[in-house]
DNA sequence: TCTATACGAGACTTGCCAGTTTCGGATATG
DNA sequence: CATATCCGAAACTGGCAAGTCTCGTATAGA
């Protein structure tokens, strides 16, 4: 859902009802640059950093515009975090090298790397609201954490399928290695998520936990995971 | 009594030349207990939510009595932090079962889990401050992660001294999986770290990683079985 | 015992920010 | 062209919390 004003708003979008309408309608064409703006200033402040004329601001938007659409900060942040799914797992545009370690490399570019550490701020924006909203919670889980886990999953299944790993291993933990890391060495550490680290975090854990590498069983002898 | 209000005392008291000195001195035993009564509010809350007057009311204490002492809210809870570390970590208490599974699963019991917990949400409720102050940052990594990294830590060079785990591994990612996974689960997912899926985590992951097998362990089927 | 000082309680000041209202100007629709 | 409505800008309101100050009481030291 991307519009939540409720009353005036259902009569309006509506093309029916044609009666007596005078003037100009309201304009949505701007909704996605107040909710970039709202989402750049939550990675860049956290929520309660975040102010409405700040986003405003950087919208280049009146304050009142904002809320004429949204009634509460708080709905302008939930929307925002909930439209950001959009635009980015194209699953025909997923990797598919035929070993596990090869779809995991591929997925290590700088598009990915930055896309990533930006939701990862923008996660952590979102901590202090977090714990006081799970509809909020479930909306950043969905938007940010649970994307990445999808494809980490497809992997581990296609290789299972396959027969590169065994199905005992336990996907869902291990598909959750990367968000979780990721975020520990952004958020806490304050470290960079580069290419390095997520290679040693490929070859150094997630392989082996799948059964792979490390001179452990190999179903099939797709593997060169070495070195490292 | 601690070393910390340093900063605060030498310029408040204002004396250097005690000559005529007259009535009370400042009485600094109840320092503790408004430490305590931040830490609790700030794992309640969050940094952003808590408020003076929260901590003076639980530690029965008076506002200006806390201003007398620290000069800002950054700085109580920089101190309360800081002041954490003590009284958990003996070295001489660690356990020493002679294998790394066994030390590992030897740290599960639940004083060990809540005192866990209870780190990580107040790990939560810096984390809108932590970006803007690395001081606090510093003092939150020292005092609420590294400790549970160093233990992994320890115990994973044992393990590696006694040959029963390759040199070659990256002790210091597997070290750190613990705590990374628990904030990951805690704060994100928010669910419980409990027995269950810390075991699920050295069988299927730590281990596997040091490059102990995957057929070994009595591990039975805990892995999987949850769903949200 | 006497006195200076710290204490708890709480009133007070100040500044910020969510949310509202006002206003002049723009624009689609009629 | 007329007009109802939207827009951005900005002034305004109200509440909340950081930080200060006052007051009556308690107590350590001379």
């Amino acid at each position: 859902m991307t519009q939540l004003d409720s009353t005036a708003e259902a009569a309006d979008v509506t093309p029916a009802a044609p009666a007596v309408k005078l003037g100009r309608r309201r304009d949505h064409s701007r909704d996605p640059e107040i909710l970039d703006a709202a989402i750049d200033v939550l990675a860049e402040t956290g929520f309660d950093g975040m102010t409405i004329d700040m986003v405003a601001a950087r919208a280049k938007a009146g304050k009142a515009t904002i809320y004429r659409r949204w009634p509460s900060k708080a709905d302008l942040v939930l929307d925002a975090v909930a439209c950001m799914k959009a635009g980015e797992l194209d699953p025909e545009r997923l990797p598919d090298t035929g070993t596990l370690r090869g779809d995991l490399v591929a997925m290590i570019r700088p598009r990915s790397i930055e896309e990533g550490e930006r939701k990862l701020r923008i996660m952590g924006g979102l901590f202090g609201m977090i714990s006081s909203s799970p509809e909020l919670a479930d909306a950043a889980h969905a938007a940010l954490i649970e994307p990445r886990a999808a494809v980490n999953r497809l992997f581990l299944q296609r290789a299972i399928d396959r027969g590169e790993v065994s199905p005992d291993c336990d996907v869902e933990t291990i598909a959750k290695l990367t968000p979780a890391m990721a975020a520990f060495r952004l958020l806490i550490e304050k470290r960079p998520v580069d290419a390095e680290f997520l290679l040693s975090l490929i070859d150094g854990v997630i392989l082996p936990a799948a059964g792979i590498g490390h001179g452990a069983p190999p179903a099939t002898q797709a593997g060169q995971a070495r070195s490292r």
